[in-house]
RNA sequence: GGUCGGGUGGCCGAGUGGCUAGGCAGAGCUCUGCAAAAGCUCCUACAGCGGUUCGAAUCCGCUCUCGACCUCCA
């Protein structure tokens, strides 16, 4: 397998450092608000690639963090805590609204049919190995203390790593930051370079949030969580780092320099990032008024959309994306979206559902010119041939749109079976049908299992659908259309849609 | 201003030197009491201008243009 490295700017051969085991530091989201469309992508991404990981033979240990403290806010807020501003707004404990929306941050990953990772720490559960970090880091001369708060040194780090190689910035540039306004950060006057960023912070005594240092009562600072949890539970260096490419600077770049400085190693081998998710062109963000959340988009309740969107069509909205590409969402691209993924997955409901007849011994072939060719069937219906495609696509820096397209040609392919112009064994179809439940189910994350799950729910709604629609084919067949019509558009209304075909009818929610 | 990444048919979105991805929309057709669904067929594009090459969406140069980041962010 191929992935792209930030670091390297190329797609490498995916090589693990101690297979076949991989460790595997997701940048999480911080819960200081409802969950959004921004961490769909990145979680719904990275799952496919813990899944695909697995699926390749690795055992995976996937980390991804709960940032519940300490990111500054800007200089309008002094350094206040995200989550501190939000509760005293909410009148609520931080603790109280960091847990409402970790809730609904699961929530909301367990609708687009996320795997939850191996393990999710929390920054605040994690001070003690946080502080710890720090003092390795003032120890060996990386970061210094003032004033209540600890700064790493960019400087004394730089005379002996390069730094700014993830992201190709160039320090002088940074601080000369020419063109726009560079904002004040909160604390610029205790550092001795402003390019300097922070550990610890000291905590002003009306921050909620803080816990007792060596340097007085503070919160840590924005990159330390993700260094050392990572390093606690995945050892550095480890396999992957993965998140947004909006953190790749300042946030990964610090890491780097943080767990260099401190174990004299690099954190991991791959960087990878996914890029950015736009709304009708646009950046999404708050003060854009464009900030879509998750459970507005299942519900549909946006100004900005038309309808309720089902959470796995927005799973296959992003995988018919490749990662590494912005992708715009926008009210149309949706809907069209959706459609397309009713048909594909009805289309593989149909192809998991179909029995071949058991047929003469001249069955597996059809059609082939030569003799001696080997028996099988051609194009992707033959399970290995599908099975290497996919492979391939997925190989190629996880490239998921390729393998949608290919199941929908597997679909096209399906019709000359149901129309009998190519007779399948039942063994070949069941090698088939396995394939494609792996990649589309297992590695992709869809569901094509059939929607009620109450299994007596179900039983009994499947019994009184088939007499109601006994019933109007006894009206059908006696041409009272009338009737028949009557009942379907009842059963309409009630959310249930009735299609007439050649065999009879058939019935779906929705 | 700096760094990086893009510009593909009506729309979304793959594709890194030759072999028309795929989806949505649109048109025609099949099926059909009507409808819906499904299926079949059609729609052959790569920002512009140069260059390299037998051959360029793909490589090189320039121009135009969009976006991300530059210490809140997924």
């Amino acid at each position: 397998m191929h992935l792209y490295n930030t670091l390297s700017r190329t797609k490498e051969p995916f090589v693990a450092l101690r297979p076949p085991h991989v460790g595997m530091y997701v940048c999480g989201p911080t819960v200081y608000g409802a969950p959004h469309l921004g961490h769909a992508r990145p979680y719904v991404t990275f799952d496919v690639l813990n899944r695909y990981l697995r699926y390749l033979g690795y055992k995976v240990r996937y980390v991804r963090n709960i940032t519940d403290v300490g990111h500054l806010v800007d200089d309008a807020d002094e350094g206040e805590d995200k989550i501190a501003r939000r509760a005293r707004l909410e009148k609520k404990e931080p603790m109280e609204l960091v847990q409402l929306y970790t809730l609904a941050f699961h929530k909301a990953m367990d609708l687009l049919g996320n795997q939850p990772p191996s393990i999710e720490p929390r920054a605040s559960g994690h001070i003690p190995e946080q502080i710890e970090m720090i003092e390795g880091l003032i120890r060996k001369g990386f970061a210094y203390e003032s004033n209540g708060s600890v700064y790493f040194d960019l400087e004394a780090y730089r005379l002996k790593y390069p730094y700014g190689v993830l992201s190709g910035r160039v320090v002088d540039e940074l601080v000369a930051g020419a063109g726009n306004e560079r904002r004040a950060l909160a604390g610029q006057s205790e550092k001795r370079k402003p390019e300097d960023f922070a550990l610890w912070k000291n905590a002003e005594p009306e921050h909620i949030m803080r816990w007792n240092s060596p340097w007085g009562q503070g919160f840590p600072g924005w990159h330390i969580e993700c260094s050392a949890m990572g390093v606690k539970y995945l050892d550095a260096p480890f396999d992957i780092h993965g998140g947004g490419m909006d953190l790749l600077f300042p946030h990964h770049e610090s890491e780097i320099a943080q767990t260099t400085a401190c174990h004299n190693c690099a954190p991991c081998r791959y960087w990878v990032h996914n890029n950015m998710v736009t709304i009708n062109g646009q950046k999404m963000g708050k003060s854009l008024d464009n900030f879509i959340n998750l459970d507005d988009l299942f519900a549909g309740t946006h100004p900005l959309l038309s309808q309720a969107y089902d959470p796995l069509s927005i799973r296959f909205f992003i995988l018919q994306a490749q990662y590494r590409s912005t992708l715009d969402f926008s009210d149309s691209a949706l809907s069209a979206s959706a459609k397309g993924y009713k048909r594909w997955v009805q289309g593989l409901k149909e192809l998991l559902a179909y029995n071949p007849v058991k047929s003469e011994a001249h069955s597996v072939t059809h059609s082939h010119k030569r003799q001696g060719t080997r028996p099988g069937l051609e194009g992707l219906l033959n399970s290995t041939l599908f099975e290497a495609k996919a492979q391939t696509a997925l190989n190629d820096d996880l490239n998921t749109p390729v393998l949608i397209a290919l199941v929908y040609e597997l679909l096209n392919e399906f019709q000359t079976v149901k129309s009998g112009k190519i007779v399948v064994s039942p063994a070949d179809w069941d090698d088939l049908k396995t394939k494609v439940k792996v990649y589309v189910t297992d590695i992709l994350g869809f569901d094509l299992s059939d929607e009620v799950s109450d299994t007596s729910l179900s039983s009994a709604l499947e019994a009184s659908m088939k007499l109601i629609l006994d019933l109007r084919q006894q009206a059908k067949d006696s041409k009272n259309w009338a009737q028949s019509d009557l009942i379907r558009d009842a059963l309409n209304e009630a959310g249930i849609k009735v299609m007439d075909d050649k065999e009879g009818s058939r019935w779906s929610l929705g």
